[in-house]
DNA sequence: TATTGTTATACTCTATAACTATA
DNA sequence: TATAGTTATAGAGTATAACAATA
């Protein structure tokens, strides 16, 4: 019962292609990403915070806002999170004291062992059907394709604007 | 200035591995993709859900919503906004008149055409930087990463609970 | 009493806009 | 007047729970 918009599917028992994979799988990882660093209390937009300030101490709010593509205001409810638990510091900078310095507490600089303990495991366990050789071919391929796609690195696009947050003209 | 915790970031211009990488890809891919299928009015939830009716007619909410691992009242949003836009018909069942079994309505069958050339370009576009073997390669190394991992083929994750959504434990 | 679908409600994430302090 | 950060507010997405109709 082969739909005639239907990619044979009969032939084909994982019908949609790389694109579907990709979206299937990245939620899949982040998912489960999300699981684990939410044992230590975090979430995955935490994480990338704690590694973007700890590889350039002292930035601005605004400077994060503008990587991240994300708004300012946002910046600051993820700032307030980890302010909250203690893991990073708003330093007044005394040259121009609108400017918050953020950096990591001793406390986080601790954490970050953690996460990267986390971290390691989960690229395991995604790849855990992998041989070496395999997985090194992988991550050719994604990296090709993030070129190509123009991605940053570093910067995952779950801090824009998700898929479906605009609602499409419902005139149609 | 590499931190105790960072994998040798010098040595490695994009940093992060696989898993993050399907992470990034697969956010992109599911923006590219909403954005497209929003010009047909549609987001990326709608697809799937026309596509499940479209190769099982007659189907119930229930039987979606146990299938998709949501919540059935989930299910009922997002059914009213195709049977607004004319793309599916509840009719009540005569066996069971408690439930509803979904039908593409004839518009719906005519978009399903729509939506298959555009999935189609956006394969293409995501695959743009490789050759016909290294797509066929990342096909096959995904396919075997979403086996192991037990994910339901056709079934993206998303329609679950999102990755951050769960607040972890703010003591800590 | 159990099941299908629905409504009412609440919570999270995120953006926009107005506002404060500093420059 | 312009900029860094903040607060107030609103909207989308999604879950939980109470409810109606049917079995």
């Amino acid at each position: 019962m082969t739909a005639p918009w239907q990619p044979t599917d009969g032939e084909h028992p994982r019908p949609r292609g790389v694109a579907f994979l990709l979206a299937q799988l990245g939620a899949h990882a982040t998912g489960r990403f999300a699981e684990r660093v939410g044992e230590l209390g975090l979430t995955p937009p935490d994480i990338g915070l704690l590694r973007m300030i700890a590889t350039s101490p002292g930035r601005s709010q605004q400077s994060l806002a503008a990587d991240l593509g994300v708004v300012p205001s946002r910046v600051v409810t993820l700032i307030d999170n980890l302010d909250r638990k203690g893991l990073v510091e708003r330093r007044r900078s005394p040259e121009d004291r609108r400017n918050h310095a953020l950096h990591l507490t001793p406390e986080a600089e601790r954490l970050m062992g953690e996460i990267w303990r986390v971290a390691s495991a989960h690229e395991d366990d995604i790849c855990s059907g992998l041989d070496e050789s395999q997985r090194e071919q992988l991550a050719t391929l994604l990296g090709l394709i993030a070129d190509r796609q123009g991605l940053t690195a570093g910067v995952h696009p779950g801090y824009r604007r998700p898929a479906h947050a605009r609602r499409p003209d419902t005139s149609r």
